[in-house]
DNA sequence: GTCGGTGCAAATGCTTTGCATTGAT
DNA sequence: ATCAATGCAAAGCATTTGCACCGAC
C-alpha cells in the first residue's frame, strides 16, 4: 500500500483524529487520479470504484489532506478549486491553453533556483510556489488567429 | 487622463458596446487601487468617492476589463477573486508570507525569459502567467515593511 | 428612438456547517 | 464507552442572471 496512507495516518493521529475507511478511500481515489483533480471529479471516481462517500466528507477530507501537506490547492480558475498531490514530488508547474483549456504539467528546476534567489534577495525563506503559464497551444492559436482576423474585418466596417 | 480609458473605450466600441459613466468610474476606481484589488474592495472605494455603482455592474465591468486585456484575475486564494491592472505594465509576480499574509509584488525579467523558453520548447505561444511564491518573512513585520517600501521605490523608477 | 446598460433581487454553484446517527479506538 | 466522523440537507458566500426601467449613441 502507498506510503502516503501511513503519512496521512500519522498526521491524523498527531491531531487526535481518526483514520476512517472513508478517509482511506478518498486518499486512494486521489492516488488514482495522480495529478490534478477537482472535488466533483474525485467524488465520481470514488462512486465508480463502488465507494459511496458523501460530498461533505470529500471536502472535509480534502481540507485535512491539505493541512497534512499531502495535497495543495492549484487555483486555475475562479469557478472551483483544483487540487494536486504533492507529497514527495518535485513542485509541478502548469501550462494552460487559453482557448482549448488543455493542461500540461511540467517540472522546472531553473524556476526553483530563480524562486530561491528572489527570496534570498529579500531575506525570505521559500516554502512553496505556484507557477501557471497561460498560452496558446498550436491548435488553439490557429483558432484565435482566425477569430482575430475576423474581428479586424468587422472593425473596418 | 489615463490612456487606459481610451483603451477601454476603443475595446468597447470594437464590440459594439457603450462607454457609460459607470464603466468609466469603475475603471478610475481600479486605477486608484493601483495594484491588486477585489470586487468588494473596489465597490467600497467607489462608494467612498461618491460613485454609487451596483455590485452587479462592478462584476460585469470587471469581466469586460478582463476581456479587454486591461486587468487579470490573480487567484491568491479560493475564497474570492483578486484582480490586477496589467495593461502596459510588466507582469507582476507575488510573494506571500505564510505567517503574516503580507504581500510583496516584484517583477522578474528572468522569469519571462524562462517562461517563453518553456513555451517555445513545447511549441506554445505565451500570453500571460501567474507566479506566486509562498514564503516566510525572516523575523517579523519590520523586515517585511522594508522589503515592501524598497519594492515601491523601484516601482516608481 | 434604439438597443444596450443598470439596479435590484433572485438564482447559481462550489464549499461549509448543524445535527442526529454511526463507527473507530 | 467515548468522542470524533459521517450523511443529509440547509446555510454561506462570491458571482451571475432575469427583468423592468434608464441612458448613450
Amino acid at each position: 500500500m502507498a506510503p502516503l496512507c501511513a503519512v496521512f495516518r500519522r498526521y491524523l493521529r498527531s491531531q487526535g483524529l481518526k483514520y476512517t475507511t472513508e478517509r482511506a478511500e478518498i486518499l486512494e481515489g486521489i492516488i488514482e487520479c495522480d495529478g490534478v483533480f477537482e472535488a466533483e471529479e474525485l467524488l465520481l471516481e470514488l462512486r465508480r470504484g463502488g465507494h459511496d462517500v458523501s460530498k461533505a466528507t470529500v471536502y472535509r477530507t480534502i481540507n485535512l489532506l491539505i493541512a497534512a501537506g499531502i495535497i495543495i490547492q492549484a487555483l486555475f480558475d475562479s469557478k472551483q478549486s483544483h487540487y494536486q498531490l504533492i507529497y514527495g514530488k518535485a513542485p509541478r508547474d502548469h501550462m494552460v491553453c487559453l482557448h482549448t483549456g488543455k493542461l500540461v504539467e511540467f517540472v522546472s528546476p531553473e524556476l526553483i533556483v530563480l524562486r530561491d534567489r528572489i527570496c534570498r534577495e529579500l531575506g525570505w525563506e521559500p516554502v512553496a510556489h505556484r507557477f501557471q503559464i497561460y498560452a496558446l497551444s498550436p491548435q488553439g492559436s490557429a483558432v484565435i488567429a482566425a477569430a482575430v482576423s475576423q474581428e479586424e474585418e468587422s472593425d473596418r466596417g
